[in-house]
DNA sequence: TCGATATTTCCATACTTATCGAATCATTGG
DNA sequence: CCAATGATTCGATAAGTATGGAAATATCGA
């Protein structure tokens, strides 16, 4: 994975409602979710729901198709691993950087 | 780790001459580098290097100490081990999200 | 074909971020 | 105390990002 792409990832989830709707789509699996579902479920105007998914689409961590009316959009895990790949190569150094476990008290808090 | 640090977190290492700046402090080690170090390494003027310090600073990647007139500045591995906690936890479908090796040839491809 | 549904694109606006020179602050050596 | 050094803060400017309504695009059912 290059800088270049790596950045992008980031930038991607470095926002609120991006962070939320690709945990949803994690949650989701295989399956995916309507753009319009992920909307309702964020309580987002379609329009910026349509925004925030290209972005994560433009970073490659998510998929697209069509099924019917709707585009269901899924996590892309293999960019997602590409990306922790990157973070432990680069940004870690070699020492605690080994992902700890989340206190359960701490965790899925949004 | 909260959602809302984790989001500055990743906010903080998606740019360009941040996540060159971690990198270089990871690299470094424990010893750390100095603000005027980290800023010629680059190649930025100090002002710049010190407004994104600050970003990292601010999202709690990176530690800093005075040491005589130089501020040191040195990579926090436990912030890093914590957001790729969140990350393992949250954004990855307990599948293959374990951090694939990099192949070799496009590794440190800054 | 037409109307309804699902989504995106367009547009204007507000907000945030990045850049870098100049001014300021802190520390040290003489 | 003063000049020099290392760094931050300030301020102006440019660039990018987020928001959401309105219009446009695609798909389906009747």
């Amino acid at each position: 994975m290059q800088a270049d792409q790596v950045i992008r990832a980031l930038g991607a989830l470095a926002q609120e409602h991006r962070l939320a709707t690709y945990r949803l789509l994690v949650q989701a699996g295989a399956d995916g979710m309507a753009a319009g579902a992920l909307a309702e479920a964020l309580g987002l105007p379609a329009s910026s729901m349509s925004f925030h998914l290209a972005q994560l689409s433009h970073a490659g961590l998510v998929t697209q198709r069509r099924q019917s009316r709707s585009i269901i959009y899924a996590a892309d895990y293999a960019a997602m691993g590409a990306l922790m790949g990157y973070l432990t190569e680069n940004c870690c150094g070699g020492a605690s950087c080994a992902p700890a476990a989340t206190p359960a008290d701490e965790r899925n808090v949004a």
